[in-house]
DNA sequence: AATTGTTTTAAACTCCCGTATTAAACAGTT
DNA sequence: AACTGTTTAATACGGGAGTTTAAAACAATT
């Protein structure tokens, strides 16, 4: 038999559809629905071709799998670190609690560990064109995760006036999702562009610095 | 000779080589680079499908060409609406002018016209998966913006830490592009999700409002 | 009018895609 | 051991992809 390199198939705890899951996910997350072919996993898995269709139905469907298997932890994960900030105390939350818990959160289940790194990639894919049923996406994930954050704000800030909080969390995710993409290129950049000291750690640390500040211009008035 | 319909063969004024262009921008915006065919672009264009190898020799060329038409006069447009502002007194600038000309100027060359909304997009899908050569986006778009940047804030804030700088672009540049990508995703979804009251000029003021308090943050101390 | 170089056309080429088919290998039960 | 349902395997199918080719159409010059 023909040595197949670069597989998945001598791994002897996983099943095939596992494997399926893991190599669909590393390629999707690489290459995009369109820039993979059913070929391309089914090897990286170290399986046959059929198998796809046979364990899944369809490449969409297989794709749509890869999804759910972190959507919904990544959403309860997201919307739990939110609700333990504004639960801990009956008085009023700390404003830069609540947003280093949540920008750990959302950072850190997406490129925190090696495994889930790419996630940050499926993300801003499925932003532009989506491959999921319609809006499955925005309806169960983004929403949900932006009710919790208004919420707790509202708790967080009784005086910062409503209407403004959808654009304080707007900034907040638009550098947190920047964080993310800048994360997932420097991954696969040649390296010669490698900003100095640009450190996660260090940068949620600026945003929870920076958007208390753009938070509080809205209240110290 | 058969009609055919949807095309852009009957603009007697543009050349092929442009149509070809304006056709091929057209689909590699809402289709991405994978998505679209050299078939569709020709026959948009209203022209042979060998007509893209002929005028531009593949289909690489074709899609860097698209780049290169907006790309220079977008970075210019930036750049110098920066220098404008902190050309404009010899005494030092005010941070909210730079911030909103700044955004003004970021978001109005991709969303501001009809013509080149989609430019949004193709900026998007190419954060994603870079089909330019290598880094040509970052080293002829990006960094020369972010220098820009960066001098006319050593400039409007002198007490700013220097190694804050690029953080606060970071804050700056991660909301703008979220801006860029909330207003492509509204363009085409649709529509039972679009957020009560989201107007980009509103968003915009809120923009500087919020950079301007988190850029003090590091100096009001 | 003939010639030359350029542009456009239709068709073919080669390659890879997602899926379906069919049979072989396997595992568990009787 | 034979049967049964499940999983794997090799292969074929129809279609669409980017590119190439060679001839036709055109334009300009002599």
């Amino acid at each position: 038999m023909i040595a197949q390199d670069n597989n998945k198939k001598d791994d002897p705890v996983k099943s095939v559809k596992d494997r399926l899951l893991d190599a669909a996910e590393e390629f999707f997350c690489e290459h995009g629905f369109e820039g993979t072919s059913v070929r391309d996993i089914a090897s990286l898995a170290g399986c046959n071709i059929a198998s796809v269709n046979y364990y899944f139905g369809s490449k969409e469907k297989l794709y749509e799998e890869v999804w759910r298997r972190h959507l919904i932890p990544m959403r309860d994960a997201r919307i739990a670190s939110i609700n333990e900030v504004i639960s801990q105390t009956e008085a009023k939350p700390d404003l830069e609690d609540l947003l280093n818990s949540f920008a750990y959160t959302f950072v850190g289940s997406i490129v925190g560990t090696v495994g889930s790194l790419r996630l940050g990639k499926l993300m801003a894919r499925e932003y532009i064109d989506s491959h999921l049923p319609t809006n499955m996406f925005i309806d169960e994930f983004i929403m949900p995760t932006i009710t919790a954050m208004h919420s707790a704000l509202m708790k967080t800030c009784p005086d910062l006036n409503e209407s403004k909080i959808l654009m304080v969390i707007f900034s907040l995710l638009g550098q947190l999702v920047h964080l993310v993409h800048v994360n997932t290129m420097f991954e696969h950049s040649s390296g010669h562009w490698n900003l100095p000291g640009f450190d996660s750690d260090e940068v949620i640390e600026h945003i929870v610095k920076f958007s208390a500040a753009g938070i509080r211009a809205y209240i110290d008035k």
